[in-house]
DNA sequence: AACACGGGGTG
DNA sequence: CACCCAGTGTT
């Protein structure tokens, strides 16, 4: 069978791709932000600034984002820094691979590249933390290549924008929605094009009660002509988070507490906390604790509260023991576990459970 | 409490 | 290719 010429219907655009860019970079020029990231077209930071985007708010990123380039301006500083110094900053961000993949691309630009980022999508995907869309943020921006971006602002705009009543995150539609992104993308002031659309969906075009009126895309959007811009894009479907029960152990050495690094790979990777454990299934918080209690030397154990967090597939209770520090044990006080008073713990790398705790210990 | 948010890894 | 994993802030 003959593959027929030509784009799959779907793909045919119901007008003409530059009026969207002439209406957004006209509209960019009245109502874009001001964010420190814009004020340059430097790869690095246009690079650091879309990996800290990535599942993270712009006003949460801004003060880390500053941080940031204060102590590593540039990617060589970066690719010198021990990965700790680097987590350090990056804790309380949240998403810690990307922390890792972010040190570990500094040093293959330096290694590999003399220290220049890659200006093609190969070179730029080939490095970790980097996909499609940060690529094509990174080729546009800093770069001015009509490169596509297909982040969560630009894929509810371009689902409101053609009517996409299909979930965004399958295949099928996945492969529209990139389609959609490079007919858009116009060959002239792509730099300005890239955060035009993607300030869009963040200041109008937002999820929820979207400003149709003040859209300067509103009549051409087919979500708005068919009243269904509140609607899309669908939400996925939700699945049931488990809560999961745990203890940690805040054992005391005099004005001390233990606290210990997780380990880089996985959950948390690189961050500190205070000696925890599950509680198993038919066992008590309290005996869980005073076990955990008397392996690391501690006793008296006495329960101090509890805190809750929220991580994005399950949820912890999180239950609070103080215990003393009695008996000389086999807790190593090496790298990864450290006496440590007041001051040094609230500098510390601790992930937001154990701030939390933290923070009631304070309290109380 | 529900939702939003890219990339990596596995089978 | 389809599916799973992963933290915090906002609403």
């Amino acid at each position: 069978m003959a593959k027929s010429p030509g784009p799959p219907a779907k793909t045919l655009l119901p007008f003409d791709p530059s009026e969207v860019a002439r209406r957004l970079l006209s509209w960019y020029g009245a109502a874009g932000r001001d964010l420190p990231w814009r004020r340059s077209r430097d790869p690095y930071r246009i690079w650091l600034s879309e990996v800290m985007l990535q599942q993270t708010t712009v006003e949460a990123v801004i003060p880390y984002f500053e941080r940031f380039l204060a102590v590593f301006p540039d990617v060589e500083r970066l690719a010198a820094a021990p990965l700790d110094e680097v987590i350090g900053l990056w804790a309380g961000l949240g998403y810690y691979s990307r922390a890792r993949n972010l040190h570990a691309a500094a040093r293959r630009v330096v290694e590999e590249h003399g220290g220049c980022f890659p200006d093609f999508l190969e070179g730029l995907m080939a490095l970790p933390g980097i996909g499609r869309s940060t690529a094509g943020a990174i080729l546009s921006i800093a770069f001015d290549q009509p490169a596509p971006i297909l982040d969560g602002n630009v894929r509810r705009v371009l689902c409101r924008l053609f009517a996409l009543e299909d979930n965004p995150r399958s295949s099928g539609a996945e492969k529209l929605l990139w389609a959609w992104a490079g007919k858009l993308t116009p060959d002239e002031r792509p730099h300005d094009y890239a955060p035009a659309i993607m300030d869009l969906g963040a200041t109008l075009c937002t999820p929820r009660r979207p400003d149709c009126p003040r859209c300067p895309l509103a009549e051409l959007c087919r979500a708005r002509a068919l009243g269904l811009a509140e609607r899309l894009p669908v939400a996925a479907s939700k699945k049931a988070v488990p809560e999961v029960l745990r203890v940690a152990l805040l054992l005391r050495r005099g004005a001390e507490l233990l606290v210990c690094r997780r380990p880089y790979r996985g959950l948390l990777g690189g961050l500190w906390e205070f000696p925890d454990a599950e509680v198993p299934a038919g066992a008590s918080p309290e005996a869980t604790a005073a076990a955990l209690a008397a392996r690391l030397g501690g006793a008296e154990v006495h329960g101090v509260g509890a805190v809750r967090h929220a991580y994005s597939h399950f949820r912890l209770d999180l239950r609070l023991y103080r215990a003393e520090f009695v008996a000389a044990s086999s807790v190593a006080e090496g790298e990864d576990c450290r006496w440590l008073a007041a001051p040094a713990l609230a500098r510390l790398a601790l992930h937001g459970a154990h701030k939390k705790a933290l923070r009631l210990l304070d309290a109380g």
